[in-house]
DNA sequence: TCGAACCCTCACATTGATGTGAAGGTCAAG
DNA sequence: CTTGACCTTCACATCAATGTGAGGGTTCGA
């Protein structure tokens, strides 16, 4: 498919997918006049790297962390430097922290929103 | 506390405590000389604000949510539109999305370590 | 052959969260 | 009184993720 349809089937504009490859998270091949193509596996690799993105991750550690998350059996250990497996340490604690701490907060929210739907309910009757 | 504490006692810069003000996200009250004047709550609330950034929220956000979150059981509805309300709802689920995006992703993270960290103990023993 | 619907690169604009520094006021201690 | 450590505002800089549009090629069907 071409870029066209990838962003159909994503919802991420083309400029974003330009982005992403200019950023190093998707390669493509290219038509012999220039145009991208990619293949259904693209598709996937694009929303996870929206979801990370939406999640907090910038573009330059998802880069580092994406190699990892691809072949989920075959993990092939690519070149796994040390620098590379703290990185990849301190990012999975941060995660965690956000995970917690995003939690909290939407526990909070909705807490509060049952709160007050409770209030609605109760207080002015159908 | 003026806000040389205030950014110490919560690792922010000052310069930030400053635009959150900018945004809306806390208030302080001032000296004869306009140095700015903070309480204790202030640090709670500027690590919630923190940790709600990272949670990647933006200010204008987290300025509506706020609110809703200050004063745990003294919940009072202040203005409860049904827009606000909306929008609360919406974010919880973006949260809820997120969580789930985030904990998928770090879980395939911390496996990936796991792995590699198997296979070293193994493949070369100390 | 023409137009519509694709695609390309390049490049400038914007937004949000920050960094950084200039120019200057305040205040306590030496 | 001066120095140093605070504080103030203002304003420009940066970075990542985007928007947007100009200028131009390709493909395909009427």
């Amino acid at each position: 498919m071409r870029i066209g349809e990838l962003s159909e089937r994503t919802g991420t504009p083309r400029r974003l997918l330009r982005y992403y490859e200019e950023q190093g998270l998707i390669v493509a091949d290219r038509l012999p006049n220039g145009y991208r193509v990619y293949d259904a596996s693209n598709v996937d690799r694009v929303m996870q790297i929206r979801g990370l993105l939406d999640a907090g991750l910038p573009t330059r550690i998802i880069k580092q962390i994406l190699p990892c998350l691809n072949k989920p059996r075959t993990i092939h250990f690519p070149d796994a430097t040390p620098e590379m497996l703290e990185t990849l340490e301190n990012e999975r604690d941060r995660m965690t922290d956000r995970i917690r701490c995003l939690t909290r907060n939407r526990d909070a929210v909705a807490e509060y929103l049952d709160a007050v739907r409770e209030k609605l309910t109760s207080g002015s009757p159908a």
